[in-house]
DNA sequence: TTGAAAGCGCTACCAG
DNA sequence: CTGGTAGCGCTTTCAA
């Protein structure tokens, strides 16, 4: 009865091959290969003897022997940020139902360290690989980015991109311009005049994509961008929080709505201006952007841009496994309304 | 010049050899194996070729030759969740120090897909598998993970559970009962006399215990659990949310403080708070548990039981790693008053 | 210090 | 339909 189930190490196809007293190459078709050239009977004994020794095929050695591994590589800025963590989630989901498996690396957002990461990742030879965060301006890391990158798909692999327009990779790119201009469309419509932006780092590029957008669609509203008050902040939901002083100041001093660059700060930002005594929605409105799962179901109900985070994660992944190239995929986002910035 | 690099295919070592001159073994020797035994210069030519020719290691080749790869499998209930997100973050942060990569699935919170995908990671032959969520009781799924798992050990991996005490693996066990019996008792002495509980299906082991602790916490200090109303809710935020509804209702029927079983639902309980008119921490003391990043930074800021999440996932990663079978490691838990639980 | 060659577990091709 | 076996890319003895 003892099928060696206690010996040291895995078990292995040998071992399931002897146990169901068929060849190894016929194990081997019955457990993965093309199922359809093995008489049902020792395809069953197999089976049998796979389930009771908890044979579990060895994936490394399958990868070497295929020449393809099942994983995918995604790498993130930060997996703590929601906006990470949803994309990640999609991502997952679809490998999930590919039958793929995801590793995932975290960036920490530093151009550097992404670099260094992919050039990990390219050494686990994953089907693909899947980059979610802002591009740097000015890092100088582009070019090393690019060329590591295409080295890996010069091997085979295969790569998508999230929000990184202008690296020559698929990409997934968010609308981020148009949304803010819209969202500034639609604020100016609702009554509101006087404005502030919460930015961060002119180097982070959906933060300067969205600011620009904005005040193009406060003028293409028919008001102007002149006057906007400017709040540099940092990217996190404490910059939010740390900038709602100073927006608590230009509430006081006039300014009516802010719009703050993405929803996680937004948040902090609200928290603030309600610890420094400013009611957020009541006494200044506020916007943000990506409409995250939180945006929904703080209070006021934050309006934000609403960029399909999780269908992006899966877009990724069909995209780079696509076989046609496409080249930039783009996401459309949509303007949400909601309690914190009232019509006016 | 061309050294091969429009070559279909990834660059081998073996193409590092050549174009460097050496033999295979040696050109193995230089870039992997114990550095010693190779003379300086010709290290040093393989490097460089390796750099050339943007060399790296077929990782799934090195992992069948050694026998051993260089992964960590982290199977959480949710990406979503910061209680989740939190963990993950300190297991990656770990394994990039120790030079590993970690491949994350996501159970969803059902037994039997945890069971699917344990098994199923299992074929990757990861260094560690570590598994974070709460265990489900009788899903009748015990047996066959705990199966799966020592399948697993016996064949030489490393396993870390996170909160899932009761199976026969190395485990961070979280003082769920204990913290919030403290933190009962730190209310009762805030003043607080008439409580709610949120919490979630008895099912789920931690909201079992958490709420367990809380009445033996009442009880201990001197006051009673009779009468403590009882919401039970999802184990999400929308739960949470949804129950502010009732705890509204409670509210202004004269209870004083609701504590919510974990972080996420109490947030979105507060949130629905505010919906229905009623301010927390003000007009209801509101505490949760976990102490997630955001609960510091909502308003008013939630009082908690701070689980250090990051770093049980550092933790449970050398758990796993450590040569000596540590059995349970009971990771202490601290009462964090806040301003949502006011001295009254 | 180096090279040759025997595996590692599996797939896939080639004969039977 | 089945068995034998040559690789897959790398590590690691074993000799030289």
């Amino acid at each position: 009865m003892d099928d060696g189930a206690a010996r040291r190490g895995p078990v292995t196809l040998h071992d399931v091959a002897r146990a169901a007293g068929v060849s190894y190459a016929t194990a081997s078709r019955a457990l993965n290969g093309s199922e359809r050239n093995v008489r049902p009977e020792n395809a069953e004994r197999v089976r049998a003897a796979a389930d009771r020794l908890g044979y579990a095929p060895n994936r490394p050695a399958q990868a070497i022997a295929r020449g393809s591994t099942s994983t995918i590589a995604l790498v993130v800025s930060d997996v703590d940020d929601p906006y990470f963590s949803e994309i990640a989630g999609g991502v997952i989901d679809a490998a999930e139902d590919a039958g793929l498996i995801v590793t995932m690396a975290v960036a920490d957002r530093s151009p550097g360290l992404e670099l260094q990461i992919v050039r990990a990742l390219r050494g686990h030879r994953p089907r693909a690989i899947l980059v979610a965060g802002s591009r740097i301006d000015g890092s100088g890391t582009r070019d090393s980015l690019t060329e590591e990158l295409a080295a890996y798909r010069r091997a085979g692999g295969r790569v998508a991109l999230i929000s990184q327009a202008d690296l020559p990779f698929p990409t997934l790119a968010i609308d981020n311009f148009g949304g803010a201009r819209r969202l500034a469309i639609e604020l100016f419509r609702r009554g509101y005049r006087r404005y502030a932006i919460v930015h961060a780092d002119e180097t982070i590029r959906t933060s300067h994509e969205r600011r620009t957008g904005f005040l193009q669609g406060l003028r293409d509203a028919g008001g102007t961008a002149d006057g906007v008050a400017s709040v540099p902040a940092d990217f996190t939901r404490s910059g939010g929080h740390a900038a709602a002083t100073r927006l608590a100041e230009l509430a006081r001093s006039g300014v009516e709505a802010a719009f703050v660059v993405n929803d996680v700060m937004a948040i902090g930002a609200m928290t603030g201006l309600r610890a420094a005594g400013v009611e957020p929605g009541a006494e200044l409105a506020v916007a943000g952007f990506d409409d995250i799962d939180a945006a929904a179901h703080v209070h006021p109900a934050l309006t934000s841009v609403r960029v399909p985070l999780r269908a992006i994660g899966r877009r990724a992944l069909e995209t780079a496994l696509s076989r046609t190239d496409s080249g930039t995929v783009d996401i459309p986002v949509e303007v949400v309304l909601r309690a914190s910035t009232p019509p006016r």
